[in-house]
DNA sequence: CTAGGATCCTGTCAGC
DNA sequence: TGCTGACAGGATCCTA
């Protein structure tokens, strides 16, 4: 679930809870939700590529911590933060039966939390986590992508419909179901054109569309997060207020009016407007 | 190599 | 109320 923008928020607000704290023990709770043996140290930083954190302690291992779909980080000390699968996790009493791995600093916890169990936490030495299977595979991110350089690997797939051969990282790094809903809508690119279909102008407008709703999304704190975290634990609602067909279908396309629609493309749930995206 | 579909897992919701 | 199937903000694996 938490895409780009999501994961860098977390990045950013856990900064503040953890660098320079020393972790000193670990509960797995779920043997599939960490892979390696349990690690200590005081943490250096926190690194991000793609949707993927890791986590630097100044024992010579990194924690590679991956959300998937449901995955949640929620550091508990003096104040919570949380941050990932939105849920009354960030706000209920920890752990719960969504709890797969603790991780206990010396002054909090963070848990981690991931009702479908796709997500993990990887231990490994620090030199090792470039060459990670994952990370290394990474395309770059839509800022440090060329059009002409998206535009050949789009050719390359030219019979996948573009929304399929955009969420694959090793395409185009950050995007998930939302943004990549957003940004073609935003191109006005029908998500199931062939991606020979898409010229090089258009390769363009769907760059620069990816970025600017990123940035707009983290900029704000990402589409779930920020408002999860109210003392009053009420529910934050970002993302109706800055998706513009995400989950909005039914409803007024924001540009003609047209009605949004919900199909099926590559697999997932895709919200469009049939009249803005050919 | 590409393309499409199944799969990992738990929970929720719509429909009967 | 209980059952069933569909679906979910990800990525990998398998098959053709």
């Amino acid at each position: 679930m938490p895409e780009l923008p999501e994961v860098e928020t977390i990045r950013r607000g856990l900064l503040k809870y953890i660098v320079k704290k020393k972790l000193v023990g670990t509960e797995v709770l779920c043997e599939k939700s960490f892979i390696g043996e349990p690690v200590c140290g005081k943490v250096l930083g926190i690194r991000r590529f793609g949707k993927a954190l890791v986590i630097d302690l100044d024992s010579g291992f990194s924690l590679m911590v991956h959300l998937r779909m449901t995955g949640q980080l929620i550091y508990d000390g003096k104040e919570r933060y949380a941050g990932g699968h939105p849920s009354d996790n960030f706000v209920s009493e920890l752990p719960n039966k969504q709890t797969r791995v603790i991780l206990k600093f010396e002054d909090g916890v963070l848990y981690f939390n991931d009702q479908r169990k796709f997500g993990f936490i990887k231990a490994m030495p620090t030199s090792e986590v470039e060459q990670d299977g994952f990370i290394r595979k990474l395309a770059k991110e839509p800022w440090e992508m060329k059009a002409d350089e998206l535009y050949e690997k789009l050719q390359r797939r030219k019979g996948s419909c573009v929304k399929g051969v955009i969420l694959d990282q090793t395409v185009i790094c950050g995007l998930g179901n939302i943004y990549a809903d957003e940004a073609l809508f935003m191109a006005g690119i029908h998500p199931e054109r062939k991606c020979g279909k898409v010229s090089l102008a258009e390769t363009e407008q769907l760059l620069m569309a990816a970025r600017e709703v990123m940035d707009r999304s983290i900029s704000s704190g990402g589409s779930t997060m920020a408002t999860y975290v109210k003392a009053d634990g009420t529910k934050g609602d970002y993302l109706e207020l800055f998706a513009q067909v995400f989950h909005r279908e039914g409803q007024p396309c924001v540009k003609c009016g047209n009605e949004i629609k919900k199909i099926r493309v590559a697999g997932r749930g895709t919200h469009i407007c049939e009249r803005c995206q050919k």
